[in-house]
DNA sequence: TGTGGGCATTGAACTAGGACAAGAAATGGA
DNA sequence: TCCATTTCTTGTCCTAGTTCAATGCCCACA
């Protein structure tokens, strides 16, 4: 087993709970390696897999589509994060309503919800470690939703670049417009007057 | 012990996990019993209290307060339903951005931060119940913020309805004009277009 | 070395929803 | 019961952001 892979991820899922050499050795049996491709989709809407991926490199973006046709993302994955659709698969099956999709090359851990039953098994602590996990994803989406009600389009604009300073260098303008939830012609406006200081 | 008074909640947690009888009795053990009247502010803004609270009777909600002194309701906490701050309590302890107070004359089983922690070691499984319940609220809020960014006034105020039919007969109008993210005269002008079919 | 398809930019016309103000209706407290 | 306060409605004017269309750009790739 190569450590230096796994350091990432282990010290990732530490930071919310301590755990010992074997219990890590548990998870990172569990976790499937994938090389993957720009522009490949991961998850198609209406598919009924519920995995969850840790990006290790790269970067993807996860997203809607409404019924006029539009994309809206929700989340971008970067390196060091968790990104999965979350929809009620234990009790309520439901398939899912979101794509994720890679925008460049990237390299990923998966876990399939089947082997992430196993693994809440086997080392019950890491319930906590997804509770958590989940807690902090629903605080940001929150405060997105805040944002997405309050606040101008510059001010979100800005309050992006300060919380992911390096992807408008990665990722095309109009995929940011669509996490703001504005329109690309009117975030180039936006950004030619922010320009203009 | 009342054996109906923590039927409701009993059968709220074990929907998720199943419980043994002892298990269930440690937690409601841990439950505090709180009976609240109407405008009562639970939570202010800045208090490092994070309670979680199981709504019996009532009902609640829960907002931010934005730099112009605007309110934006971020949830609303109604009979059977959660409400709680999630701060990064655990491994962050930051002061709370939202304020939680009683709308109705409420019936509330509150836990504290430590007595959540103590289940949590001594019902371990309770981990899991608890995340599931972020997932499922994390689900609904990225619906929300979908439904925000991609939604007109009147189409939010409609799937609005449907998922809470009671509360416009129970809460002032401007609060859900506030949960839409859309100004009070703009939701009494919606409602009197929708009115004339 | 050209070329075609995504991207970004700009402008003009338009619209959903906001802000303000004033009045009407409902509610609640003593 | 009455008064005060909160809540709801309606109208007018205003603006942030949209939609559409035209133009130019950048590169990926044959």
């Amino acid at each position: 087993m190569d450590n230096t892979l796994y350091e990432t991820i282990n010290r990732n899922v530490s930071r919310y709970v301590r755990f010992t050499d074997e219990e890590l050795g548990i998870f990172n049996s569990l976790l499937k390696l994938q090389s993957v491709h720009k522009k490949t989709i991961l998850l198609h809407e209406g598919e009924k897999c519920n995995f969850e991926a840790f990006v290790i490199k790269g970067c993807l973006r996860k997203y809607y589509i409404d019924p006029d046709g539009t994309e809206l993302i929700i989340q971008f994955g970067v390196e060091d994060s968790w990104i999965g659709d979350i929809s009620f698969s234990i009790y309520d099956p439901k398939p899912s309503r979101v794509f994720i999709e890679t925008i460049e090359d990237s390299e990923l851990f998966t876990m399939s919800p089947d082997d992430k039953e196993e693994l809440y098994r086997r080392v019950p602590k890491f319930e906590r470690v997804f509770r958590i996990l989940m807690q902090r994803n629903l605080a940001v989406t929150q405060d997105r939703l805040f944002a997405s009600i309050s606040k101008s389009a510059s001010q979100k604009y800005l309050e992006f670049l300060e919380q992911y300073p390096s992807l408008p260098q990665r990722v095309p303008q109009h995929y940011i417009a669509s996490y703001l939830g504005i329109s690309p012609e009117f975030l180039s406006k936006v950004r030619k007057k922010l320009a203009h200081r």
